[in-house]
RNA sequence: GGUCCUGUGGUGCAGUUCGGAGUGCACGCCGGCCUGUCAAGCCGGAGGUCGCGGGUUCAAAUCCCGUCAGGACCGCCA
């Protein structure tokens, strides 16, 4: 039906007979004798010149043929791709009406989101979503291209997979053969790759839809897409190298598949410059040859490593913000012999936020509260002013202070005149917790914003906390491998045992997770035994997983990267609806569909569901 | 399960503090004019259950209670 399309012509072009299909975007009438019409298609738009009136409105399909022409001298379009050219002789054919589109389709004005998704069919018709999902198809593609590439086998597993009672909450799908029994979606094919590692599939990857039943958040779905991985015969290296060369694919091909896109030039131009220059190559240079192909980023971005002890006692967080300039300090031996009884700890940290002295007593107030909702007893600040060298200190503690933690407080936090201190004294992790989201919410950065910082945090602990029974929980699952230095702790002190489980984070957002499992019985005994996992529950749960460990498991480890929030921070969106064609809200409904609705009689019937009760 | 924010013609907002006639702005829509516009311009017009329900009041978009929807967050997400 068309000979080209819209967004591609250019003066070279001038000249050619050119059929072209597409949108109205925007319709100027001159009178009886002169119209302009702007036809989009995902390509963008070009100038129609239409010699008398036309019969189209907003959103009409049409089909249009006409002569490409350089446009008269200083009628030309410096803001637009094709603003050189436009269509001159224009036949134009109605192929479709449309009404009116229920909110503005350009990317300069906002919508609300409900709307947007009642039409997200015309939602994704605005160039932003056009882009987001065109980076989104090209990065899942480097993704999968660098994994083929790095010896990798695709394998498909089972949507309709069993109930493995541990972890997120699943959904069920009633058996219409089997009345009273249930599939479950999975939430990750963790299990189905730990098979395929016995199966001998040494290096398997899937962009694989996982399924988690848990309350929604701007970085959550109920339904979302990891590239999962698993490798066999691997340290965790091995994996972290593996993952970070088809991250960085990825993150290459989205940067390549902005560039040209109408939308955010100026962005896609300083991140171009930006990756110019920056530092490459922390990872082993992959194999030669792949060097000169964009799409397959031989070699991994910049990634800083860090222990997870590391990343809470420096950052407060496991999944720390490295563009945020103020870290955590041990205050400890400032106040080791204190009078002050609020300092009186097992730990006592502080932040220096730079500038903050001009923060007022409603928000310190603010901050106090929210350190005492995420258990600290307090929140100790200090505003700093005067000049270097004769520095004052404002703050309803400083009466309290001696001379030498006075100065002790300041030398360590290196706070200088018009910072604000913050101190929080209480158990190690509280004052990390705290202060962690305290740094992250003064420094107010957009994940988006600025610079990427790529970083791992290794040997997170093997189990957190305790639940309700006062039984330690799996902090990944209970198929993580303990650290080998930590294993005699496992009966001893199983809380200071650490694990070999790493996360990948980027500017404070967990991109992915990933571990080493257990592959030797007898270990996975000895940590279900401390999970409260008798052998006829393990059995019962576990045991075709357990019963194929008997059968050769080799040792084995992988990892399942975030592909929605790793192409959201791609284009540069904080919400990961926006690189997802049909999400939910955030009750979980589809305001397109209606989704979740009512099932009728008979098919409850067929499947075995008894009546609903009254609603 | 909890905390907070939002809900006003098709869209985006103002009006809510401190009650006084559905008042206002921009866009869109419909009609007219207009031969080089491109966020076209000019003139005219239509379009409203102020999310919903209840309460207080002479009087409620505005105050109170409840409820629904959307969003951000906490819990939750092995």
């Amino acid at each position: 039906m068309r000979s080209d399309l819209c967004g591609d012509l250019r003066p070279a072009d001038v000249g050619r007979r050119v059929r072209l299909c597409g949108w109205v975007a925007k319709r100027r009438e001159h009178g009886e004798h002169l119209a302009f019409v702007d036809l989009r298609d995902r390509t963008g738009v070009v100038q129609c010149v239409v010699d008398g009136s036309v019969e189209a409105r907003s959103e009409w399909v049409l089909s249009v043929e006409g002569t490409v022409r350089a446009r008269p001298a200083g009628t030309e379009n410096p803001d637009l791709p094709t603003g050189a050219v436009e269509i001159a002789e224009c036949q134009v054919a109605v192929v479709n009406r449309a009404e009116p589109p229920p909110f503005p389709l350009d990317d300069r004005s906002a919508a609300d989101e409900a709307v947007r998704l009642r039409y997200r069919f015309v939602d994704l018709r605005r160039p932003r979503m056009q882009r987001n999902l065109r980076v989104r198809s090209a990065m899942v593609a480097a993704m999968r291209q660098s994994m083929v590439d790095q010896g990798f086998c695709e394998v498909e597993t089972p949507l309709l997979w069993t109930p493995t009672p541990e972890g997120a909450r699943e959904f069920a799908v009633p058996s219409r053969l089997h009345h009273g029994d249930f599939y479950v979606l999975p939430q990750s094919p963790q299990i189905a790759k730990q098979l395929l590692m016995v199966g001998g599939f040494d290096r398997y990857f899937q962009i694989a839809r996982c399924l988690r039943d848990e309350d929604l958040r701007a970085d959550r779905q109920f339904e979302f897409t990891q590239l999962d991985l698993e490798m066999s015969f691997v340290e965790p290296a091995d994996v972290q190298r593996a993952v970070t060369r088809a991250v960085s694919a990825a993150l290459e091909a989205g940067e390549m598949a902005r560039v040209g896109e109408p939308v955010g030039v100026a962005e896609v131009a300083s991140e171009a410059a930006r990756r110019g220059r920056g530092p490459r190559g922390s990872a082993a240079s992959g194999p030669s040859g792949e060097r000169d192909d964009p799409a397959r980023a031989p070699e991994a971005a910049e990634v800083a490593v860090m222990t997870w002890f590391e990343a809470m006692d420096t950052y407060g967080s496991d999944k720390p913000d490295l563009r945020v300039e103020s870290n955590l300090v041990d205050l400890g031996p400032v106040f080791a012999g204190t009078e002050v009884r609020a300092m009186v700890a097992p730990t006592v940290k502080g932040l220096c936020h730079r500038g903050g002295a001009e923060l007022g007593r409603n928000r310190l107030d603010a901050l106090t509260d929210q350190a005492r909702q995420l258990g600290a007893k307090g929140l100790a600040w200090f505003r700093i002013g005067g000049q270097s060298g004769a520095l004052t200190v404002d703050s309803p503690l400083d009466k309290f202070l001696s001379a030498d933690e006075r100065a002790g407080l300041l030398s360590a936090t290196g706070a200088t005149p018009g910072d604000l201190v913050l101190v929080v004294a209480d158990e190690w992790r509280v004052c990390c917790d705290v202060l962690g989201h305290i740094r992250q919410e003064l420094a107010g950065l957009a994940v988006t914003a600025g610079e990427r910082r790529l970083c791992w945090v290794t040997d997170f602990p093997l189990f957190d906390g305790v639940d309700d029974e006062g039984r330690p929980a799996a902090a990944h699952h209970p198929f993580t491998m303990p650290h080998p230095d930590d294993l005699e702790l496992l009966d001893r002190d199983p809380l200071a045992v650490r694990s070999q489980a790493y996360d990948l984070v980027l500017n404070g957002w967990e991109l992915g997770s990933g571990s080493i499992r257990v592959h030797r019985e007898d270990i996975q005994r000895r940590i279900f035994d401390v999970l409260g996992i008798g052998p006829a529950q393990a059995e019962a749960r576990f045991g075709f997983l357990l019963g194929a460990f008997r059968y050769g498991a080799p040792p084995h480890g992988g990892f399942a990267v975030g592909v929605d929030r790793l192409v959201a921070l791609a284009v540069g969106e904080e919400n990961i609806r926006e690189v997802i064609a049909f999400p939910k809200t955030q009750s979980g409904i589809d305001p397109m569909t209606g989704a979740p609705k009512p099932l009728g009689a008979r098919q409850r019937r067929e499947l075995g569901l008894g009546p609903l009760a009254e609603r």
